[in-house]
RNA sequence: GCGGAAGUGGUGCAGUGGUAGCACACCUCCUUGCCAAGGAGGUGGUCGCGGGUUCGAAUCCCGUCUUCCGCUCCA
């Protein structure tokens, strides 16, 4: 496993993340995509929604806003619990709290603390033209609170029956006192959630299916499955709206970290939002005649830790005639060009052809174009950027009208008819 | 937020008081050339930022920002 320094070089050098804002000195947790960390980045969420949303019936999508009305993060009580009176001992230096004092003491050595101080991690912001208390508004933390708030409404309009889920993918952000390790925590990401609403005696079941139907999609698009574990929390870790919790952690270089929770909600925020609301959100189930307030399972994934844990499980360094060859074997719908197309060498016979050929290819996939420098330095460019295959046009292309299309993994070509590229490719690549 | 380490061209580094060097990468041309570093040439840095000391600072001092490690915190 690469250590995470290397995976960060890489990152920088072939334009996949930059520190944000670095002609400023950079601005602690966030980061910026480059050219292909956009790519990857919307690889990953396109995979993710086509399997959760897509490829199931029983799943529709919402995009909701990222801030709403702030009562509903008082109702989910994100306003309450995400603000830590805490202060620092001055004798042991260590933090607490405020609840945790004796007597308002540092409850470790008896120790004087200093002065409390409050950190919310809610980013606050105001909404209309003045700044006064009552335009208060939150940027979300999380997007699950859009799809309780809209259930109702998404229920309704898609006349979706228990049980069914909503899912979202969107930005969230969290004013972490300690971010870091790249993108694994900071302080803007994107989240992939979603809600499914069961029967409140059916959760249980749901819940299995979840959490293996979420490991399964993470080793179909490249994670080993033994880099994944589950950690299941115990009864005094869960949090305030939760009665079982569920992590999939990845082997980071790191350590063994969260890529994304699987939770039991209970019936919790579509109750808070009622009594907050006074809105009837009640589901009515014809089967029974009944009317209740659905419970919830909710598997909440981070993209940018996602996307950490695809470069580093597809990171390879391998041996190849004494010299280093480093090959990012992502799977190929991840992988941010599908195909190269590299004429042997710059010149006036080559040059339009292979032109000609990457403007076929163009439609159908990402692609990248390189004539610059060895053909060798070439192929090793894209292994280092994950590309999954190349089309090489050379001198016999210009007779025999065929090109070779090298593969990543194995480095094999084979040569095929010019005319045949597409459906090689498609079945190459499906 | 606390403690520690670090911040020099795209990347990795050297340079501890006299206005910055190496390797790789990158670009151009040559090489009829299929798995990187053959030839010739070339573009990048004022040393995170701000202030101070000094005749003079990348090099000393202060502050600040950022990153990494540990703690704390969070899920």
């Amino acid at each position: 496993m690469p250590d995470l320094d290397t995976i960060v070089n890489l990152c920088k050098r072939r334009g996949f993340v930059f520190q944000s804002s670095e002609i400023y000195g950079g601005f602690g947790g966030f980061w910026d995509y480059g050219p292909l960390g956009v790519e990857l980045k919307k690889n990953i969420k396109d995979a993710w929604w086509r399997a959760n949303v897509q490829e199931r019936e029983d799943m529709v999508g919402l995009d909701g806003s990222i801030i709403m009305s702030p009562r509903i993060w008082e109702a989910s009580e994100h306003v309450s619990t995400f603000t830590d009176p805490l202060v620092d001992c001055k004798q042991c230096r260590r933090r607490s709290r405020t609840d945790e004092l004796v007597n308002g003491r540092c409850p470790y050595c008896g120790g004087e603390v200093t002065e409390e101080r409050r950190f919310q991690l809610m980013f606050k912001t105001f909404v209309g033209p003045v700044e006064e208390d009552a335009a208060v508004a939150y940027l979300r933390p999380e997007t699950a609170q859009a799809i309780f708030v809209n259930f109702k409404n998404v229920q309704a309009t898609s006349r979706k029956k228990l049980p069914f889920g909503i899912a979202q993918v969107g930005k969230g952000f969290r004013n972490e006192i300690t971010p870091g390790k790249f993108i694994f925590r900071d302080r803007e990401f994107d989240m992939m959630e979603i809600e499914y609403f069961v029967k409140p005696n059916e959760w249980e079941a749901a819940f299995e299916r979840w959490v293996q139907d979420r490991l399964d999609w993470y080793v179909r698009f490249g994670i080993k499955r033994e880099h994944l574990s589950v950690y299941e929390y115990p009864p005094e870790e869960l949090a305030h709206y939760s009665r079982r919790t569920v992590d999939i952690e990845y082997e980071f270089p790191f350590g063994r970290s969260e890529l994304e929770g699987i939770a039991y909600r209970t019936d919790f925020d579509l109750s808070r939002h009622q009594a907050a609301s006074g809105e009837d959100l009640t589901y009515f189930d014809d089967e029974t005649n009944e009317r209740y307030l659905p419970h919830v399972v909710e598997p909440a994934a981070g993209v940018d830790r996602s996307l950490l844990a695809f470069l580093i499980d597809a990171y390879d360094e391998e041996e190849v005639r004494g010299e280093k060859r480093t090959v990012l074997r992502l799977h190929r719908a991840l992988a941010p060009y599908k195909v190269a197309v590299l004429p042997l060498s710059r010149n006036e016979r080559l040059t339009p052809l292979a032109r000609e050929v990457a403007a076929a290819l163009r439609p159908h996939w990402m692609i990248t174009y390189d004539d610059s420098q060895a053909i060798g330095r070439r192929y090793r460019r894209q292994d280092e950027i994950g590309t999954p295959f190349c089309v090489t046009i050379d001198f016999d292309s210009l007779e025999d009208k065929k090109a070779t299309i090298r593969d990543r993994d194995s480095m094999e070509q084979e040569r095929v008819p010019i005319a045949e590229l597409v459906p090689v490719l498609q079945e190459k690549l499906k």
